[in-house]
DNA sequence: CGACTGCTTGACTCGGTTCAATATCCGTGG
DNA sequence: CCACGGATATTGAACCGAGTCAAGCAGTCG
């Protein structure tokens, strides 16, 4: 968690509460341009980063889940640079960058801390472009299966709209569709209730 | 500069003095997986950071030009995760990793930088997955050009190898060479030197 | 001068998009 | 409870852009 480490006596130097807030799916955390005043780690749940290409269609850049922090990039000084949307009901903690800012001068710790989740959204960001920005479109869809299998128990996950999975693959909502009920008839996932499926890991791995 | 702020106290700290360093294009600076002990400034040029297929053809994550940092992951003490090797000659500063820790800790404005670069460096892997991974052939190689341009005078560029060009985008180089052919014939482009072009700067943003 | 390497071009194939139709799910109100 | 409406998912057919394979074409360096 982002703040092991913090004593209470570092807690009680705030004088604002830490919010916790449940936002439902669809729902809208900040948008881009906004005065980037507030951070969010995330308990539970999904959130899609995007931004807007001039036809008005949309590009996912980031998915965020579980110990990731939503609107880092304020720390530093600016405003939001994306839109942030809920796709899987999420817990956040909300707090406000102020107190983040008082924190860190008051602990060293809180620095490493966040040095890691820099570096892990940037690893991420890696592994989208190599893994989810590349090759055919069977490709990509088994390698965002993948991904959001191993953010859970490894074998099964929750997906989301098609037309969001296209937007975070580079791919049209009917290639998804496609793809995804290609994979259904091949038995390679099966679907355990809407938008739950359980994975042939094994199998899926080996197709790519 | 990364180390602006810094007093001539806190250099004399370091035991070991900074390498500067002059490589030429085509040269190998690490390895993924190599135990990352160094950390490297870019003073001039451009160097990439590539990951590689299973069939061994490589893609290119990220492109490192003047003033970015290269090795950063390493500061939070894993392994390289990219090979770096050099696209255009580069001049780069050299410093052992437990030189900058140390220097992390006796100033705290330090923190502060390497924040920034992160964000940059998170803030360009948005604009990649955004402006060089989506849409069209053409679209692509327009915002590359575009890119390489605003880091340099903002109406020409230094392009590299039509291949090096390709695993940027995610296109084949011979897509990638008919795009420039294109260009090049419709005037958007001129070529003044090898690999050397002026941009219609405009003319490309209209017709992407 | 010839071999090598990187760039360009051509013809063909294939995969993903596009546009359009149908199907399925789900909430709402009759 | 069922019928309807809207949204999302699936499927189909035609099109087009990028990939593929293969061939020429500079430059460059022995």
């Amino acid at each position: 968690m982002l703040f092991a480490g913090l004593t209470e006596e570092d807690f009680d130097a705030l004088h604002r509460p830490i919010d916790q807030l449940t936002y439902p799916p669809g729902a809208h955390i900040y948008s881009a341009g906004d005065p980037g005043e507030m951070l969010y780690t995330i308990r539970s749940g999904l959130v899609k980063l995007t931004r807007y290409l001039p036809d008005g269609t949309q590009r996912i850049v980031r998915l965020l889940g579980t110990t990731d922090v939503l609107g880092i990039e304020a720390i530093v000084g600016s405003d939001f640079e994306h839109t942030a949307i809920v796709l899987h009901e999420a817990e956040l903690c909300r707090l406000p960058l102020a107190s983040v800012r008082q924190l860190m001068r008051r602990n060293e710790h809180l620095y490493n801390e966040l040095m890691a989740r820099w570096h892990r959204a940037l690893s991420d960001a890696d592994r989208w472009i190599f893994e989810l920005s590349t090759g055919g479109a069977r490709d990509r869809v088994v390698n965002l299966l993948l991904w959001l299998a191993e953010r859970n128990d490894g074998r099964s996950c929750q997906v989301f709209g098609r037309e969001d999975m296209g937007a975070v693959l580079g791919l049209t909502t009917e290639t998804t569709s496609r793809v995804m009920a290609e994979l259904k008839r091949q038995g390679l996932i099966s679907e355990t209730g809407p938008n739950y499926f359980d994975l042939d890991v094994d199998g899926l791995k080996r197709s790519g």
